[in-house]
DNA sequence: GATGAATGAGGATTCATTCAT
DNA sequence: CATGAATGAATCCTCATTCAT
């Protein structure tokens, strides 16, 4: 029930925006009442920030499964299996992760919300440090969410142009984040 | 008078959000009534295309002037230029330049009003070529829509993280531009 | 069961008021499901006018005990234990009072339990006739509702007021029904 | 425009009671859209409010009159003075009187409001202090708030039972508020 | 009987847009 | 041209009541 909310609400936004995002057209898609959709969620931005904590819980997910598989690679490797994640995430919906990524920040999300965040910087922040960083913990920080605003920015870009070419977005993606990365710190490259 | 009315709506978006953007905020703030706002602008979102055009073409003007200031000059240090230029409009008014950068993908705009959006990656395009890109047409535009894009992300991430140092934030959009267009053809770099 | 919601229905009341009463909140205090409160009663109102019946008949029985204990008192005396139990009913809930008094004239209740209204006023005739009021039926019926109103007026007024002293209200209380009976008839007084 | 409103609010509480009224109804008995009525009141609630200061005005202008017109006459026969100018308001609209009874304990009037709850206050606190009650300003005041309790009560029981006969109304009013009186101190009578 | 999820009409409020002055 | 009152559709949310389990 939850879930087929909360999947409406993604359907509504990628079909009519923001703007044509309402209560009445979520609880008709998901094939409940208003009423019903009330009594799950405790207001219409309760049902963006439920979209956006299952999206990023997606990301994540996956995000954390290539880090994995990527322990021991080299940064470069190690880099194009994140960014790989990232645009398959991000391209399954790219409408969708635009308007969440831009609701996001006026969401105000509770702190259980914003850990899953955390994780996805915290995977990059652990592959920067593994490869040598010499960095503040902070710097390191800031380093990850710059490189997946990198990741983002050009996911987004790629998928505004249309047909898109996963391998060749992955191979640009690297190549701008070890960019950034070069010279952080000599240890980073 | 139109220009009230712009300004009026950037001062709205910034302080109240997408959500907090009526006509009638705006004309209040413009000094106006409701009714004179609609002689010169057909609709609320012909408003927020006024203010698109307007901010693209401060930044197009910004662009421009630096591109011109960087035309002998390497290409990391043309970069620098242009990633300064970035810099200083979007930080002027960073809320608003987020906001902008959301809907105008949404507004539809004219194709005269896309010219300064293709003005601005001219200047990037024209700046590739003078270095030696060996690219189409189409993927010369690509990459430059893409380092715009970079430039974006990080300067919005930067604003979002609060205090911003330009200086080097300069650069870091360089080095990940660079690091993007490295390897685009053995010419760019 | 049915004294459980009736109870909560008091409770919501009181902390709420009419606007905040609605049946989810009643069947929640109540601890039991909205489903069990409409096996019991036919609607929200009913609710509402089991409340006042009970109410209502907790004032009676009072007043019962009270006029029982002034059978061989003065006028003066007997209104002393009647205004005694009245104070001592409407001040145990005030707000509950004011409110059931509001509620009932609009409720139309039934005729069995305007019977318990009923009872109160024939306390209050059977005390005038006792000391010797010359009227007729409807004009004593007419007097008891008058005092009782009276009553009722200043106990609010006094509850309205905050701090209450029993004794000072009890005296005001007499002496303006007193007042109020003087001249009816002679024999009143 | 805003009487038009106010009064269409008066007409809509009396035949359809607190439960029915709504601002679509209300606007819609003024002859104007919803819109135009929230123009010119912030909220439902505000504009129960003005109704109840109309009232409430309309009221202590009625008063008013009455006192100066008995400043040279006794106690009783200026109460009956004041007794009857509330007759004639209460009566005028007695549903509509009950129900602002009710509300404007709720409502949370502006201070400027409770202005002229006070005036007519003040003149029952004028006119006893005129003959010679000997009270400290708060029991004053409190005596005042009482007779006239004393006087909406009776008035609404006598609305309630259907025909009324102001003058005996009147008579009974004024036995009530004497009787109360007496005994509060010796001058008082 | 008890439950409580589901319903959906109803109601407060907002705001883009119009148009008489 | 400027004004801003008027409009009313649209939207969020509530709550009395039902009914399948």
């Amino acid at each position: 029930m939850v879930d087929a909310v909360v999947e409406a609400a993604a359907r509504i936004l990628e079909t009519r925006g923001l703007g044509g995002f309402n209560t009445n057209a979520v609880a008709e898609r998901a094939g409940i009442s208003v009423g019903s959709l009330y009594q799950y969620f405790p207001s219409k931005e309760a049902v963006v920030a439920a979209l956006s904590v299952r999206e990023r819980a997606l990301l994540a997910a996956e995000v954390a499964a290539a880090a994995q598989s990527a322990a021991s690679l080299s940064l470069e490797d190690a880099l194009h299996r994140l960014a790989g994640a990232a645009i398959r995430r991000q391209l399954a919906r790219p409408a969708l992760a635009r308007i969440l990524d831009f609701e996001e920040q006026r969401l105000a999300l509770e702190e259980s919300d914003r850990a899953t965040t955390r994780d996805i910087a915290g995977h990059v922040v652990a592959l920067l440090r593994a490869h040598g960083a010499v960095l503040t913990v902070a710097d390191l920080e800031k380093a990850a969410f710059d490189v997946i605003a990198i990741a983002r920015a050009l996911i987004d870009a790629a998928a505004g142009r249309g047909a898109v070419e996963p391998t060749a977005l992955e191979g640009r993606i690297v190549r701008a984040a070890l960019g950034y990365l070069t010279g952080l710190s000599h240890g980073a490259c």
